[in-house]
DNA sequence: TAGAATTGTGGGTAGCTGTGGGTAATTTTC
DNA sequence: GAAAATTACCCACAGCTACCCACAATTCTA
């Protein structure tokens, strides 16, 4: 096996139908650790779209986010909102997974959807809302953007 | 064997197929090492052309990002874009690559392209916008180059 | 120099992928 | 407890991709 395991990367466009159902990249499905049980885990993003995680991975995240201080009201409101809205979703013999109306809703997800391979999670984004925030993002700190770059791109 | 392992040199002129793939010379090959699994790499270059890695060398830039937090909206984005238009693709039989119409257009490929390897990763050029582009680069700041030339020793 | 092997390019096809819809099973409501 | 609504599971199919083969051109070798 050539690619590395439950890690993602690129871009596709899929449809969401009317049942609330949406295709995973067979690609992704095909890096998923036999551990996941064909099974991922769909929450609310900081950003406007829904991120999805790999079992496990979540169950990692879970751990971790028990050992934050509970006196930080940041903390605090990030694990109520990660938790809160997180689903478990097996995928069906087609390859697709549920997503709840909750959070359908909350990126405001229409038919057409772009979906993102973010190395350890995947995205899933209505297309005008990917573009408004990709717009935001250049008004962010470019120096920034240029040490991470020549520290990581080579 | 007499060449250092997943080390690129050299400028060759191949031809992109209709279906989107295209010949990685054979030198390049051979100079892939065996963990690699004769897989590529491709995503976009910070300049007008395509970017292609020997896989265990971009595996070490998705385990750098994999560090990055997500609590940061700045680390978000660039997350997003550095892995957005990467795709892995083994070589077939032939020695062929499959590129993504995302990048062919990106990079203005048409039927011919020039192939440049710089060293650590291999480069992708519609041959029109590579000349302009090396026009371009004669009018920066001469004393850049010096700089550079001091720190490697060549 | 002639033959053999390798390399670059084109095209065909079996099987997989993405999408829609149907039906049985389960839950909810009255 | 029965009817209605929702959910989970299954099937169908068009389009596409991955894989295979063919062949000409070039390079290697004896």
């Amino acid at each position: 096996m050539t690619i590395s395991k439950n890690t993602f990367t690129g871009e596709y466009s899929y449809s969401l139908d009317a049942k609330g159902r949406i295709n995973i990249p067979a690609k992704f499905r095909q890096s998923l650790s036999k551990n996941n049980d064909n099974t991922f885990v769909v929450t609310r993003g900081l950003d406007t779209c829904i991120w999805v995680y790999p079992i496990i991975i979540w169950q990692k995240i879970e751990t971790e986010l028990k050992n934050l201080s509970a006196l930080s009201a940041i903390n605090r409101s990030f694990i109520r909102n990660a938790v809160r809205y997180a689903a478990i979703t097996p995928y069906d013999k087609q390859g697709r997974i549920l997503l709840t109306p909750s959070l359908i809703q909350y990126a405001n997800l229409e038919k057409e959807a772009i979906i993102i391979g973010m190395v350890n999670k995947i995205e899933i984004w209505n297309p005008k809302t990917l573009y408004e925030t990709d717009k935001q993002n250049l008004k962010l700190d470019p120096s920034t953007f240029e040490d991470l770059a020549q520290k990581i791109i080579l």
